[in-house]
DNA sequence: GAGTTTGAAACT
DNA sequence: CAGTTTCAAACTC
């Protein structure tokens, strides 16, 4: 019945073909620059992944409450339950191993709150009235962290009230195992369901249980598919959807405003998240703050930039059978690793390992002397005159800085290193849209954060404004407004972003794909489901393909073995980025089987 | 900020 | 497992 209404997905158009045909690049097509931003786009939520800060990592140890981690060490096999959830309590089995004490969780707390200047970052916030915090209806709750600055009324959940809280995990798990796991399962090889685009990997995201919408077709935040940016998958349930590839409504929203690249960039986080490792995202949208919906375009609203990303929170996992040690640890969110740290057990991001501070580096020099080339090239055909440079520059990643995924220090300097080319520099976005005179606006441009100055640009900023440009070099030069050179440089500026940006997309492209990679290794377990989204393309009846994609095996020990131990493959990442920058598009994943470990599939047919 | 809408979670 | 109630967030005004 559900779908009675007509079968909801496969609105009408049937097919959309063009739209599908390219499918996977929706709205960048071409242009696609995925901005990386890690960092969570406007600050509401943002963040993907963790709630918490990274840099401040190092402080914050804290898993969440629930998960803390550290008790569970390492669950051998332990099918489904999870002890994961509880925090320490009693008795761990190894006390040895630390004593960390009981109340782990909560760190994280404070600090949040607005640390920076600019940017809060702050957890989210509940407003539970009547759930004490303690259901799966507190946010908080359910990601697994202590309520700290929310607006929560009795609120048990807390350090105080662990031992109810942990009753209620308890009790929570009981009436569904999965409750407090990543919810969005992502799957390399999307069988074309929801390959958000990941630029040229495909990811399949979705969300594990679907959702079941019946008014907002799926195209509001009420929707949990929506509101994690993925699109509506075979597992929903809803009614006249419209959260499916080619959908009109869907697209509108986009339209709207710019944020389609910080769309996309989002979903490609959702899918480092999801698939990758770390768990959930993060914090939802902060809320309140910023007062327009955060629709992309809605009605009043001004912000745009908002964009969550996938904030999900709870929710499953693999289900069945997989006992998976990935998942065993999830908990944490990510965020904590580094409070993990001294075990060795921490769950750390698949990425963690691939890349490391000299590849940064290399990155650095390999993207500053692009960013020379370009400015030559620039010059000398600029009497040719072509302005159409700005056709949208997809950077405009200045948008934030915060945070971005946790990992480790190397993400600091990409993205510090981003934003200096955007903010720092030149004007943040050079030519968006509106923005486009906004030049003087700049107030935005915050200034960088010393580590990142001393990082890169030094040498970068000094080459890159060379080359480009004599004049604006200062460095403070921003209140530009464009003048008449202004422009012009504008304009030189912003091709050689586009082509700096390029190559860093790429790069980050190809890490993705490693990510993916590694992450299919470990699990192959794929997801079981079939697979596929519930496809408006073809709608409903088709589904004919069956996707055969791999399918679910259970993850069998393999997983165990590589998820668990960081593995070290950075070199080859380093080869690839590398190989990348160069030029050298490597297709897609690179080579399967590198180590062999794993097979990758083990498929089974049905 | 108050009031409405919405769909997940909880409950029966 | 379906139907209903509860709940807090998303959204509207
Ligand atoms: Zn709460
Ligand atoms: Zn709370
Ligand atoms: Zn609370
Ligand atoms: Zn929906
Ligand atoms: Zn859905
Ligand atoms: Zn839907």
């Amino acid at each position: 019945m559900e779908q009675g209404e007509g079968g909801d997905f496969p609105p009408k158009k049937t097919q959309s073909d063009t739209t599908v045909a390219t499918a996977t690049l929706d709205f960048p097509a071409k242009k696609l620059a995925r901005q990386l931003d890690f960092t969570g786009f406007g600050g509401p939520s943002a963040t993907l992944v963790l709630p918490e800060h990274p840099q401040q990592a190092a402080t914050h140890p804290l898993p969440p409450p629930p998960a803390q981690t550290i008790t569970q060490m390492q669950p051998p096999p332990q099918p489904q339950q999870q002890l994961l959830m509880m925090p320490i309590q009693s008795q761990a089995p190894h006390p040895s191993v630390r004593p960390v004490k009981p109340e782990s969780p909560r760190a994280r707390p404070r600090q949040n709150a607005e640390v920076k200047d600019g940017t809060p970052k702050k957890q989210k916030q509940c407003n539970c009235k009547h759930s004490r915090c303690l259901k799966l209806y507190c946010e908080c709750f359910a990601s697994g962290i202590y309520c700290d600055g929310c607006n929560c009324a009795n609120c048990h959940n807390n350090v105080e009230n662990e031992a109810a809280r942990r009753e209620a995990v308890e009790a929570t798990l009981e009436r569904n195992p999965n409750a407090f796991r990543p919810k969005i399962a992502s799957s390399p090889h999307g069988t074309r369901d929801n390959r958000e685009e990941a630029g040229e990997a495909l990811v399949s995201v979705k969300h594990n249980k679907g959702c079941h919408c019946k008014k907002s077709g799926c195209l509001k935040k009420y929707c949990e598919c929506f509101q994690a940016n993925i699109l509506c998958s075979e597992n929903c349930k809803c009614m006249d959807c419209k959260n499916f590839e080619g959908s009109e409504e869907r697209q509108a929203l986009f339209h709207g405003d710019h944020s389609s690249m910080a769309y996309i960039q989002q979903a490609a986080n959702a899918a480092i998240t999801g698939a990758i490792g770390s768990s959930g995202y993060g914090s939802p949208p902060i809320s309140k703050k910023r007062k327009g919906q955060d629709l992309f375009f809605g009605p009043t609203s001004k912000d745009p930039s908002i964009h969550r990303l996938a904030q999900f929170q709870q929710a499953n996992h693999i289900k069945a059978s997989a006992p998976s040690s990935l998942s065993s640890i999830p908990v944490a969110r990510a965020g904590n690793m580094a409070a993990l740290g001294p075990s060795k057990f921490t769950y750390r991001s698949l990425l963690a390992d691939i890349i490391q501070p000299q590849d940064l580096k290399e990155l650095c020099s390999v993207l500053v002397v692009y960013s020379g080339e370009a400015a030559k090239t620039l010059a000398d055909r600029r009497n040719a005159t072509e302005k159409q440079a700005e056709d949208s520059m997809e950077t405009s990643l200045a948008s934030s800085t915060q945070d971005r995924l946790q990992s480790q220090k190397e993400s600091d300097i990409e993205k510090a290193s981003l934003d200096d080319y955007s903010s720092g520099n030149q004007a943040e976005k050079v030519g968006t849209d509106e923005s486009s005179s906004d030049g003087a606006d700049v107030s935005k441009g915050r200034p960088m954060s010393p580590g990142t100055l001393a990082l890169m640009c030094d040498e970068q900023d000094t080459m890159l404004m060379a080359a480009a440009s004599p004049k604006l070099m200062g460095h403070g030069c921003n209140t530009s407004s464009q003048l008449p050179c202004g422009q012009v440089m504008a304009e030189a500026y912003a091709e050689q972003e586009r082509i700096v940006l390029t190559k860093f997309r790429d790069c980050l492209n190809k890490l993705i794909t490693l990510g993916e990679i590694k992450e299919t290794k470990c699990s192959s377990l794929a997801r079981t489901e079939s697979g596929g989204q519930k496809d408006p393309v073809s709608n409903g009846t088709a589904d004919a393909r069956t996707e055969t994609t791999n399918q679910q095996e259970p993850l069998s020990n393999s997983i165990a073995k590589s998820a668990v131990l960081p593995t070290p493959r950075m070199s080859q990442m380093a080869t690839t980025a590398t190989a990348a920058f160069n030029n050298d598009p490597l297709p897609k994943i690179p080579s399967p089987a590198e180590n062999g470990d794993i097979k990758p599939k083990t498929e089974r047919e049905m």
